[in-house]
DNA sequence: GCAATCCACGTACCG
DNA sequence: ACCGGTACGTGGATTGCG
């Protein structure tokens, strides 16, 4: 008895079978009740292009002859566009995944194919693509019910007809999450799995149950074998954890290996997988790392569970352990230490479910909007988000997805930044572009489909400036598609939720996808000219950046007609003194003469720039200050000079009193030189970018690395090193030392005053005159403001 | 021979 | 594995003086 079944879309996997590929659909249906949904009737495909001077019929016959041995269900011959132009494809249906690439491999030999197109798109891919089933949202399939069998699922049904996206916007089931918080026991620096069992795992779920599991002698098998059995009792949706993907689940993983423990936590019962894009799969569930939302968010520039605690406004635990996570597997050797070593990580714990309440949301929107299974949204790069956001678009319009292929890079032309007008001014209005690139790509139809070639005709063209790509008006290129429906959808979205009580679980649900709408669409330029994209095209990215130079010149143009003093610009912004009606008219103006929407964004009561670019700090109506580029927005300046700057700023904005902010820097200069700072506000933060023996040139953290290194701390590339500098004779390099290894009075206070604290509040103050002796010395200064 | 100067390297920011 | 533009500290090579 077929059925109509509704289902929230949580993961997705496929297995080939002799008979064919089945396509596994998990879900939560209206009743809460977890589904599985088999659909056996999806095939796999790949298209051969026909060449132009070739004869269709003819070439189909010869890609039904080769395709023959590799199990070919169809050939058949459909029309279709490659970067806009209409192509005779053949559109060649297998019985098996297994033999797609290979079969395409052949087939785009034989005369009269051009090339071979998406047999590099992954089945599970294909199945959301082409029925425009949407992850992390609701859908629907004819489908019949059968036993469950061995699947840990309330139901599992056999799909009748093709799954399909529920129209209606319908609010998300509740999700039964996990946390996960793992602590193992090294003997030194970095556990090692072959060697180090480990000794607690904490776990706390979305009803509030906590439950931690310890090791109690040397062996950690008993506690993966219960927490195993508690994964299937509680049966969670989502796991969520902190650095799960790299750390935490290949740890377990190699852990049961060794004890001979079967990780089963998967709905099949199969162990957790590394797949696609360097994420951990559990079939059925879906596992987030919260740290690759935290890696996204840029104003948190130390990727720790605390501060990206800290930055959520997460409650710090109520019982103040003071334990760093480097100190508990040791800890764990004495008696009283272990107790503290289990609270810990409880405190641990809820910190990760917290996280994943102020991330999941927007974690779950953006698997929505970009179409990637809610596991390896995380992992992807923002390019292949794109990427696979447009892969859908594409096959709604008929597009071919053209192959991945390697090029070289080729720099071009960027933005446009003003020189500041270097000191303190009043009143000063920020006046933007709203999503200009994207605005931009629309307005001039910028498209690869739309790119006129060097020396072809044509008429009807927008010609960029300087650079002289050339578009077609019409039709609407892809990029003007695609983009003109994001920003649609935004909009509509931002109205919507103006009436929504902003505590309602809808609020928060719409708000994370227009976020996640905007990820997307801010995006779309970048991906354009990232040489690695399918549909990269230089000149597109070259004359998007072009026609945004020539709109902030007219721009510019257009206000010293007004007579508006412009002292700053970046890309796609102005800054001017703020006089309402002047203002008022000026943005009118712009907006008629460039036909782009231009808005005030803020306005400064107070603004001070130095002589750099990038760089100001502002403070708005209502008191609060914007930091931009200077060291205190920096994650590799040690926190007491961001703490002395910051200080500084907000003397002299809200203040003015330079007098004032010498003092204070002073008194933070005597603070250093007495030795009184806490070594973590000591401590400077850098990301190791290459491979240690890449190095070209000895560097302060690069030495520190290989020092932790030594001491048997695992590090890895894109690791974050924090390093002290430590009294000592020679260069800088030879001095910083990983402050897990540095104590207090070891420290070199003589740098931190000289190279740490005085430069970051010479940035500010010597706008005002002030001189370094100023500093140092104790006698009296003049300056003029 | 040595200090001053210059430039490449490296990192992180802005939009 | 997203773009180019920009600032700035540090190491190491080069230059300039004698």
């Amino acid at each position: 008895m077929a059925e109509r079944v509704r289902f929230w879309l949580l993961d997705i996997n496929y297995e080939d079978t002799p008979q064919g590929p089945e396509v596994y659909l998990w879900g939560i249906d209206k009743q809460g009740r977890r589904v599985v949904v088999v659909d056996r009737e999806f095939l796999p495909y790949f298209y051969a292009v026909v060449s132009g001077e070739a004869d269709p019929g003819e070439v189909l016959r010869r890609v039904e002859a080769a395709s023959k041995p590799y199990g070919l269900v169809k050939c058949e011959l459909v029309d279709r566009r490659l970067f806009g132009k209409p192509v005779k494809a053949v559109r060649v249906v297998l019985r098996n995944s297994e033999n797609l690439e290979k079969c395409a491999e052949d087939v785009g030999k034989l005369e009269g194919v051009s090339e071979c197109l998406e047999d590099d798109i992954r089945l599970s891919v294909r199945y959301l693509i082409d029925n425009g089933v949407n992850p992390c949202d609701w859908n629907e399939v004819e489908a019949s019910e059968r036993s469950v069998g061995e699947l840990r699922v309330d139901a599992l049904y056999t799909a009748k007809g093709k799954a399909q996206p529920v129209e209606e916007e319908l609010p998300p089931p509740d999700l039964r999450v996990m946390a996960l918080y793992m602590v193992a026991r090294a003997s030194a620096g970095s556990p090692k799995a072959e060697r180090d069992p480990v000794v607690v795992l904490s776990t706390l779920n979305s009803e509030g149950e906590l439950k931690t599991f310890t090791a109690d002698g040397l062996s950690d098998k008993e506690l993966l074998e219960s927490f195993v059995e508690y994964v299937l009792r509680y049966d969670p949706d989502v796991i969520v954890g902190y650095g799960s993907n790299k750390v935490l689940w290949p740890y377990l993983m190699k852990r049961c290996e060794l004890n001979g423990v079967k990780l089963s936590v998967g709905r099949t019962g199969a162990e957790p997988h590394t797949s696609l894009y360097g994420h951990v799969s559990i079939t059925g569930r879906a596992n987030v790392d919260l740290f690759d939302f935290v890696r996204d968010i840029p104003d948190i520039k130390l990727k720790t569970l605390e501060s990206a605690a800290e930055f959520f406004g997460i409650p710090r635990p109520e019982e103040e352990l003071g334990v760093e996570e480097y100190e508990v597997p040791r800890l764990w050797d004495s008696e009283e230490g272990r107790g503290r070593v289990v609270r810990f990580a409880e405190e641990r714990v809820r910190m990760v479910m917290a996280l994943s309440d102020s991330l999941l949301d927007f974690a779950v929107q953006l698997s929505r909007v970009v179409g990637m299974p809610l596991d390896y949204v995380g992992t992807a790069a923002v390019g292949f988000k794109v990427e696979n956001f447009l892969m859908r678009q594409a096959y709604r319009f008929g597009e071919l997805v053209p192959k991945r292929v390697e090029r070289p890079y080729m720099p071009y032309v960027g933005a446009l930044v003003l020189k500041p007008k270097p000191g303190v001014h009043e009143d000063i209005a920020v006046l933007d572009f709203s999503s200009m690139y994207p605005s931009l790509m629309i307005k001039y139809n910028i498209s690869p489909d739309t790119l006129v070639p060097e020396g072809e005709e044509a008429e009807e063209v927008y010609t960029a400036p300087e650079v002289g790509h050339r578009f077609r008006k019409e039709p609407p290129g892809f990029y003007r598609r695609v983009l003109s429906e994001l920003l649609k959808v935004r909009s509509e979205i931002r109205e919507r939720i103006k009436k929504l009580d902003k505590s309602s679980r809808l609020y928060r649900v719409l708000d994370a996808r227009q976020r996640a709408v905007k990820t997307i669409t801010n995006a779309c330029y970048g991906y354009a000219g990232w040489t690695g994209a399918r549909w990269y095209i230089r000149p597109v990215a070259e004359a998007t950046t072009a026609w945004g130079r020539a709109t902030i010149r007219e721009t510019i143009k257009t206000a010293s007609e007004l007579g508006l003093e412009i002292v700053y610009g970046d890309t796609d912004s102005v800054f001017v003194k703020y006089d309402p009606e002047k203002v008022e008219e000026f943005l009118k103006t712009v907006e008629e003469r460039i036909g782009l929407r231009i808005k005030p964004d803020k306005i400064y009561k107070r603004v001070l720039f130095t002589e750099a670019k990038k760089r100001y700090a502002g403070i708005l109506e209502d008191g609060r200050i914007d930091i931009v580029g200077l060291e205190v927005a920096r994650g590799d300046w040690a926190e007491i000079a961001k703490r002395v700057q910051r200080d500084v700023i907000e003397i002299i904005l809200r203040e003015g009193d330079v007098r004032k902010a010498v003092s204070r820097v002073r008194e933070y200069i005597a603070k250093v030189k007495s030795g009184k700072v806490p070594l973590k506000d000591l401590v400077i933060w850098k990301t190791l970018t290459k491979e240690l023996d890449e190095y070209k040139v000895r560097a302060p953290h690069v030495e520190a690395a290989k020092r932790l290194l030594e001491a048997g701390w695992e590090l890895t590339l894109g690791d974050k090193v924090g390093y002290v500098i430590v009294k000592g004779p020679g260069r800088l390099y030879e001095k910083a030392k990983p402050y897990v290894m540095a104590s207090p009075d070891e420290v070199d206070t003589d740098y931190y005053v000289k190279k740490q604290v005085i430069p970051a509040a010479m940035r500010v103050l010597k706008v005002f005159g002030v001189r370094e002796r100023d500093l140092t010395s104790t006698t009296l200064f003049s300056y003029s403001m």
